[in-house]
RNA sequence: GCCGACGUAGCUCAAUCGGCGGAGCAUCCGCCUUGUAAGCGGAGGGAUGUGGGUUCGAUUCCCACCGUCGGCUCCA
C-alpha cells in the first residue's frame, strides 16, 4: 500500500496568501480555537450559553408585548446565537423585527432578574394553561420522554420555571443571573422563518426568529463581518461572477451548466481524479443513464427510494427510469462472469451522473441540484479483504481530500441500527475494520451508534473550511443489501460460492457540490493547478499584443493555461479585469518586457515582482501547480 | 412539499398616491496608445418572471403558476 500521499509540498495554504483570505482564515482559525475552548469548558455551561438562553428569553417577552395571544415553543441557545420559536396571529416582518429587538434592548438595560423555582405538575399546568406547546412540553417531561430541547431525558421529571421580570418560561435553563449581564451592543436580531413544531412536516408551521448574542459588541462585529465574508464568498454569486456556472429556470431548477471557464476547472478535477484512481488500483468503467424497471425493482430503489427518483419514461411499452445511483449498473458488469476469489478485490470508479428529485425548496445552488455527478466507487471484495481495503479507501480518501486543500478533517463513524439487513456478524466485522482504520490513521472521530443506513455501517468524512464551515464529502459505506438482491457470488478457494463484501465509497461527493465548496472555500481565488486561466497577458499598448502572443505561446507549449487581454482598454483596466477574474499570475508586457524578453510579473494578491525572463515565470508558475498553492 | 420575503436591461439597483419605465457597470461604435484595480464620447439594449383578474389606465392592487432567497422537513 502506501504512496497515497500526492506532493508533499502541499501542506497548508502557502505564504503568499491574498490579503483576505489570510484575513479569513485568521478568523477561520480564531472561530475554531473559540470552539475547541468552548467544547473544554463545554458550551453548556459557559456563560456565552447562559446569555443566549437568556437572550432568547427577553426577545420572547418582548415578543409577547406585541403580541398579547403569542403561543410560545422553544427557544434554544444555538452555535452562534439563539432562536425562538413561536405561534403568532400574523406573520412577522423585518419591521417587527427591528420593533422586538429594541423593545428586548430596553429589557435588557433593565436588570431583570432571572429566578429559578422548580414547581409541580399541577402548577405547570395552570401555570401554562394557555400555552398548548409548553402544555405539550409539560406532558411529554412528565412521561420521561423528551425536554425541552427535544432530547431523550434520563432524568427524573422534574418541571422547573425561569421568571425575568412578569415573563415566566418552562425552561431547565441555565441562565444569566441578571440581564444586566447581556450587553445590549452585543444581541441582534437576524431573521425570521418558518419551522415546523418539533420539526414535524405534519404539525403547525410556527415563525422561527433567530438572533445572535456574545459577550462584548466586537465579538458581535466580528460574527457580523464573518457573516458577509460568508454573503461574499458565497458560491452562488461567484460561479457567476467567475464565469464558471449558470443555473436556468426556463430550463429547469437544480440542472447546472459548465460554462468553459468551469468545465476547464471540472476536467482538470476529473483528471486529477481518474489519474490517482489508476495508480490507486481502480479500474474505471462507464455505465449507462436510465435503466428498465426491472433493475430498480431487484435493486429495491423502486420500494424505498421512488419518491426522489423520477418518473418512468415508456420505451417499447416499458418503463424506464433515470438513475439516481450507480450501484445496480455496476453490479450488472459483476454478473457477467463467475467471479472467482482470485480477481478480488475488484474496484470499480466511475464519474458517475446521476438525477434525484429534491423538493423544489431545498435546492440550493450548486450545493443541492437535481442532477449531479458522484465520484463513486464500489469495492467488491472477500471478507479477509475487507480490513486492508477498508484502511486502502480510507488513506485514499484522506489524500484526495488534502490535495485539495482541506487539512481539518473529522469522521463519524455511524453503526447499526436497529432495523438492518445482513447478518450481524458481518455487520460486527464490517464496522471493527472501519474503527480500526480511523484509528490506523489517526483520526479523531465520533460514533453515531445506531446511525447506520440499514444496509450497513459508514464513515463519513467532514472537512472545515476556510471559514470554519463543516461538510460531509467522503462517504465509505458498507452494503449488505445488493449483493443479497442481485445474487453477487463468487466462487472461493473451495470452489463454493460466496457472497462478497461490498463497500459503496464516494470522496468529493458529487463534482458540482464539491466544485461549490471549492469556491466558497477559496472565495473564487483556487490554487494555481485549478485555475482554468492561471496567467493573463497584458500588453500596455496595441504595440505589444504581438509580443504578449508569442509568450502566450510559449506559456502554451510549457502546459500554462494563458491569455492575452487584447482589448481596447487601458492597462490600469486590464489589471482590474484580471485581479476580479482572481487570476493569479498577471503578466505586464511594454518595451522594456519586449526588448528583453521578460514579463513584469504581478499576483492576484497585488505582489509586484518586476520583470523576469519567461523561463522563469515558467518555472515559477509550474512550481505552483505542482506544488498546489496558491501563490 | 410547507411558512415568509422577493422577481424591473447581461449584472447591481431607481421609478412619489395606480398615470408615457431610468441610472451605473457590461456590450457595440468612435477617439486616445496607455507602466500595475475603472481614459473620454456616442449608440443599442426591456413582452417589468408567466398567465388570469380589478381598473379609463397596473412595474405598482388581487389570484394562480414558475423561479430565487431565509428557514423547516427529507436525504439509500
Amino acid at each position: 500500500m502506501g504512496g497515497t500521499t500526492w506532493h508533499p509540498a502541499s501542506q497548508g495554504c502557502g505564504v503568499l496568501l491574498c490579503s483576505y483570505i489570510r484575513r479569513m482564515v485568521i478568523m477561520a482559525e480564531k472561530m475554531e480555537v473559540e470552539m475547541e475552548e468552548k467544547k473544554v469548558e463545554d458550551y453548556h455551561e459557559s456563560q456565552l450559553y447562559r446569555i443566549r438562553h437568556s437572550a432568547a428569553h427577553i426577545m420572547a417577552a418582548a415578543v409577547l408585548d406585541e403580541f398579547p395571544d403569542a403561543k410560545f415553543a422553544i427557544g434554544p441557545p444555538i452555535e452562534h446565537g439563539f432562536y425562538y420559536d413561536f405561534d403568532l396571529p400574523r406573520p412577522l416582518t423585518e419591521d417587527d423585527l427591528q420593533v422586538i429587538e429594541k423593545r428586548m434592548k430596553q429589557m435588557l438595560r433593565q436588570n431583570r432578574q432571572f429566578e429559578y423555582e422548580e414547581i409541580s405538575p399541577e402548577q405547570a399546568k395552570e401555570l401554562f394553561a394557555n400555552q398548548p406547546y409548553k402544555l405539550e412540553l409539560i406532558r411529554d417531561i412528565l412521561q420521561g420522554g423528551t425536554d425541552e430541547y427535544g432530547e431523550k431525558s434520563e432524568e427524573a421529571p422534574k418541571l422547573s420555571i425561569y421568571k425575568s421580570g412578569d415573563f415566566v418560561d418552562l425552561c431547565r435553563g441555565p441562565h444569566v443571573d441578571s440581564s444586566n449581564q447581556i450587553n445590549p451592543k452585543a444581541v441582534k436580531l437576524l431573521n425570521v422563518a418558518g419551522a415546523y413544531w418539533r420539526g414535524d412536516a405534519d404539525r403547525p408551521m410556527l415563525q422561527r426568529i433567530y438572533g445572535t448574542a456574545w459577550e462584548k459588541p466586537a465579538e458581535l462585529q466580528e460574527y457580523i463581518a464573518w457573516i458577509e465574508e460568508v454573503k461574499k464568498r458565497d458560491h452562488r454569486r461567484l460561479v457567476r461572477e467567475l464565469d464558471l456556472i449558470s443555473f436556468h429556470e426556463e430550463a429547469g431548477a437544480g440542472l447546472a451548466y459548465w460554462h468553459p471557464r468551469g468545465a476547464l476547472m471540472r476536467k482538470t478535477i476529473e483528471d486529477f481524479w481518474r489519474d490517482r484512481h489508476m495508480e490507486g488500483g481502480y479500474d474505471l468503467v462507464y455505465t449507462p443513464h436510465i435503466g428498465k424497471s426491472w433493475l430498480w425493482e431487484t435493486s429495491g430503489h423502486l420500494d424505498f427510494y421512488k419518491e426522489s427518483m423520477y418518473s418512468p419514461m415508456e420505451v417499447d411499452k416499458m418503463d424506464y427510469y433515470v438513475k439516481p445511483m450507480n450501484c445496480p449498473f455496476h453490479i450488472m458488469i459483476y454478473k457477467t462472469q463467475l467471479r472467482s476469489y482470485r480477481e478480488l478485490p475488484l474496484r470499480w470508479a466511475e464519474l458517475g451522473t446521476v438525477y434525484r428529485f429534491e423538493k423544489s425548496g431545498v435546492l440550493h445552488g450548486l450545493m443541492r441540484v437535481r442532477g449531479f455527478t458522484q465520484d463513486d466507487a464500489h469495492i467488491i471484495c472477500t471478507p479477509n479483504q475487507i480490513e486492508e481495503e477498508v484502511l486502502r479507501v480510507l488513506r485514499f480518501s484522506l489524500a484526495m481530500l488534502r490535495a485539495f486543500g482541506f487539512e481539518s478533517i473529522q469522521a463519524y463513524l455511524s453503526t447499526r441500527p436497529d432495523k438492518a439487513a445482513g447478518e450481524p456478524a458481518r455487520w460486527e466485522q464490517a464496522q471493527e475494520s472501519l474503527r480500526r482504520a480511523i484509528d490506523a490513521e489517526g483520526l479523531t472521530y465520533e460514533v453515531d451508534e445506531g446511525g447506520g443506513a440499514f444496509y450497513g455501517p459508514k464513515i463519513d468524512l467532514h472537512i472545515k473550511d476556510a471559514l470554519g464551515r463543516s461538510w460531509q464529502l467522503t462517504t465509505i459505506q458498507f452494503d449488505f443489501n445488493l449483493p443479497e438482491r442481485f445474487d453477487m457470488t463468487y466462487v472461493g478457494e473451495d470452489g463454493a460460492e460466496h457472497r462478497p463484501y461490498m463497500v459503496h465509497r464516494a470522496l468529493l461527493g458529487s463534482i458540482e457540490r464539491f466544485f461549490g465548496i471549492l469556491v466558497e472555500h477559496y472565495g473564487g481565488a483556487f490554487p494555481v493547478w485549478l485555475c482554468p486561466e492561471q496567467a493573463r497577458l497584458i500588453p500596455i499598448a496595441d504595440r505589444h499584443i504581438a509580443y504578449a502572443r508569442e509568450v502566450e505561446d510559449q506559456l502554451r507549449q510549457a502546459g500554462l493555461r494563458a491569455k492575452t487581454d487584447a482589448s481596447a482598454s487601458r492597462m490600469g483596466a486590464k489589471i482590474r479585469d484580471a485581479q476580479l477574474m482572481k487570476v493569479p499570475y498577471m503578466l505586464v508586457v511594454g518595451d522594456r518586457e519586449a526588448e528583453e524578453g521578460t514579463v513584469a510579473v504581478r499576483l492576484r494578491s497585488e505582489a509586484n515582482l518586476g520583470a523576469m525572463p519567461v523561463a522563469d515565470f515558467v518555472a515559477r508558475a509550474q512550481q505552483a501547480i505542482h506544488d498546489r498553492t496558491l501563490e
